[in-house]
RNA sequence: CGGGGUGUAGCUCAGGUGGUAGAGCACUUGCUUCGGGAGCAAGGGGCCGGAAGUUCGAGUCUUCUCACUCCGACCA
């Protein structure tokens, strides 16, 4: 491609609205545009490393057996009532009407089609095990579309779905998926942890989250570096320390404090002169209706997730206040464990039973406990982690110290079970001619997304540094004068001989000065720039590697070669 | 959904107390330049987000709306 001839802008300036350095970089090296808030059009250079992302999910995909096809965007309410969905996605859902009344949705993931499909076509074992898949456009109406393309409310998904006979192909299927998706990111160079996830609103025995380390990333990954430990901090759980046995310690008399006009555990703890690690919060929740007190350490926070899944909730939200008040009999501030008011939960982290002599609310407003024990002053209801991990906490399967990092979530592969099979009647016959529901695997990967997410390691204070899979171009030929025969004859023919070696290149003909063609080249980061100037009569080039290097001087066919396979060099 | 911020040229932004629209970059033309986003000169480009109101007169003041954005909550 000549660069003269090329539907591209690049921009100097930061655009206002772009946050981190992949959405700056696609917006200013002119890959993307955005035409509304999460939605955005893909320019002729964006799409051709899209495409190339997209090319290394499919071969994958192909290799471990999945078959692609392609369902609509546009997809009728009924198959979402099928399976509930239609009210569970609320408003995130787009939907439409057509000219006859008749409800449509854009289809924001696509279990209940895939189902569907497999349903009308598959009758029989025999025809089982089968995975497919499509890289299509997803449509969810986020709250708040943010960062680019890495959270968008239109975006490219390819989304798999395996059927299986029973849970042991459940198994070999989902394993297929996790191979091609380790294959898929080592391909386009991603740092990436494999991580044990909650299964959300999805459903299922069981999934795993693929995260490109990034510290843009929006989720919290707990790991160790003892052992193979990892999971999202919504599921990560560690080892509590050890009980206190009353009659171990010296268990003091309880004494109600006097702690007017305290708001936070911050004011209560220069009050009592006290470290929050000596206070156990008291939080009323509602879960779908029902409230229930949660008790972790003072510096602790809860995790609604661990919470919502002990009690299978649809729903969780802290409780109102004038429940607050009724239940504890005072204002909001000095919930405690001792004398609430009606029967309640009491949920408590295990990490409180290691607590000894520490301070609860009061239950009545301006005051605290303080010398409370557990099992001596309450007794828990439930005691179960309901705690986010934190930096330092004890692995559960080695015992070493866990870190903390964060993650872009480029895919998640899910063991579905029966859910969706069930809810719309997607069976098989057996050996024996018994009717079986199907057990169900998905898998996605955000395509653009992942894109993204390689900007987003590969990046310097120039510009994108494409690892040569993803790369648009791989090679870029830069004439330093445009009107010098010599320079644009030597140019051209390395054009030439490197596209017809089949190398995607670009040749900066433009009659700009050099330093432009060298800005717009580091900045849309071409792997390989050869630069054509003062030696081109002796047929010596400029070699220079995006990814560092110095640059070098070289015979033409020397550049040639290196362009064609870059590990040469 | 709660709280904040911002809407003026393709991009980044300036436009006290109301008086009819600006800069830099980008774009066009010419000349000089030409190895890391050149200089000079001349140009083109605006429903000042939209609507209503106050006023002789609104980019500027008031109200309403829409969009974008940040923090939080939420999130297969």
């Amino acid at each position: 491609m000549r660069v003269s001839k090329m539907f591209l802008s690049t921009m100097r300036e930061v655009p206002n609205d772009a946050e981190i350095p992949s959405h700056q970089l696609m917006i200013r090296a002119g890959l993307m545009k955005k035409v509304a808030s999460g939605i955005y059009s893909f320019m002729p250079l964006g799409l051709k490393a899209f495409r190339n992302v997209e090319n290394v999910v499919r071969e994958e995909m192909d290799k471990a057996g999945a078959q692609e096809l392609i369902m609509p965007a546009v997809l009728p309410a009924e198959i979402y009532q099928a399976s509930g969905r239609w009210n569970k996605f609320g408003p995130e859902m787009f939907r439409l009407n057509d000219r006859g009344g008749r409800q449509f949705c854009l289809g924001p993931t696509h279990e209940e089609p895939f189902t569907e499909a497999v349903r009308d076509s598959i009758k029989s074992y025999k025809q089982l095990p089968v995975t497919l898949y499509q890289i299509q456009h997803k449509y969810r109406d986020e709250k708040r579309p943010r960062f680019g393309v890495m959270r968008a409310r239109e975006f490219v998904m390819k989304d798999a779905y395996s059927f299986d006979v029973d849970e042991a192909g459940l198994d070999v299927s989902y394993q297929a998926m996790y191979k091609a998706y380790c294959n898929i990111f080592d391909r386009l160079g991603l740092d990436y942890i494999v991580v044990d996830a909650d299964t959300g609103a999805m459903g299922g025995s069981g999934s795993q989250e693929f995260m490109v380390k990034s510290s843009v990333g929006e989720d919290a990954i707990c790991y160790c570096e003892g052992c193979n430990y990892a999971a999202n901090e919504e599921k990560a759980t560690c080892e509590p320390p050890k009980a206190a046995v009353l009659g171990e310690y010296e268990a003091l008399a309880v004494e109600k404090i006097h702690t007017p006009n305290v708001k936070t555990i911050e004011e209560l703890m220069g009050y009592m002169n006290a470290e929050p690690s000596s206070f156990a919060k008291t939080i009323l929740y509602n879960i779908d209706g029902r409230i229930v007190a949660v008790m972790v350490r003072g510096d602790r926070e809860i995790n609604e997730t661990k919470l919502g899944n002990l009690y299978d909730a649809v729903e969780i939200n802290l409780a109102a206040f004038d429940d607050v008040e009724r239940i504890t009999g005072a204002k909001v501030g000095f919930a405690g464990p001792i004398d609430l008011k009606e029967e309640i939960d009491v949920v408590v982290d295990p990490e409180v039973l290691a607590m000894t002599n520490f301070i609860v609310g009061a239950n009545e407003t301006d005051y605290h406990f303080k010398n409370v024990n557990v099992g001596r002053d309450f007794t828990p209801t439930i005691v179960k982690d309901v705690r986010n991990v934190v930096e330092g906490d004890i692995c559960p399967k080695c015992g070493k110290p866990l870190s903390i990092c964060r993650g872009v979530e480029v895919g998640h592969i899910f063991k579905l079970g029966t859910k969706y099979s069930e809810a719309l009647h997607c069976t098989y016959l057996d050996k024996d001619g018994k009717e079986n529901p199907m057990i169900m695997g998905c898998y996605g990967i955000g395509v653009g997304r992942t894109l993204a997410a390689v900007i987003e390691q590969y990046n310097d204070a120039d510009g994108i540094m494409w690892p040569y899979e993803v790369a648009p171009y791989k090679a870029i030929i830069i004439p330093t004068k445009t009107n010098d025969e010599t320079i644009m004859g030597l140019a051209e023919d390395i054009y030439s001989k490197l596209q017809a070696a089949g190398v995607e290149v670009l040749l900066d003909d433009r009659n700009e000065r050099p330093g432009v063609k060298f800005k717009d080249a580091d900045l849309i980061g071409i792997p390989v720039r050869i630069t054509v100037g003062r030696m081109a009569g002796e047929g010596i080039v400029e070699l220079k590697l995006r990814n560092g290097g110095e640059v070098s001087e070289v015979s033409a066919a020397e550049a040639i070669e290196i362009a064609i396979n870059p590990a040469k060099g």
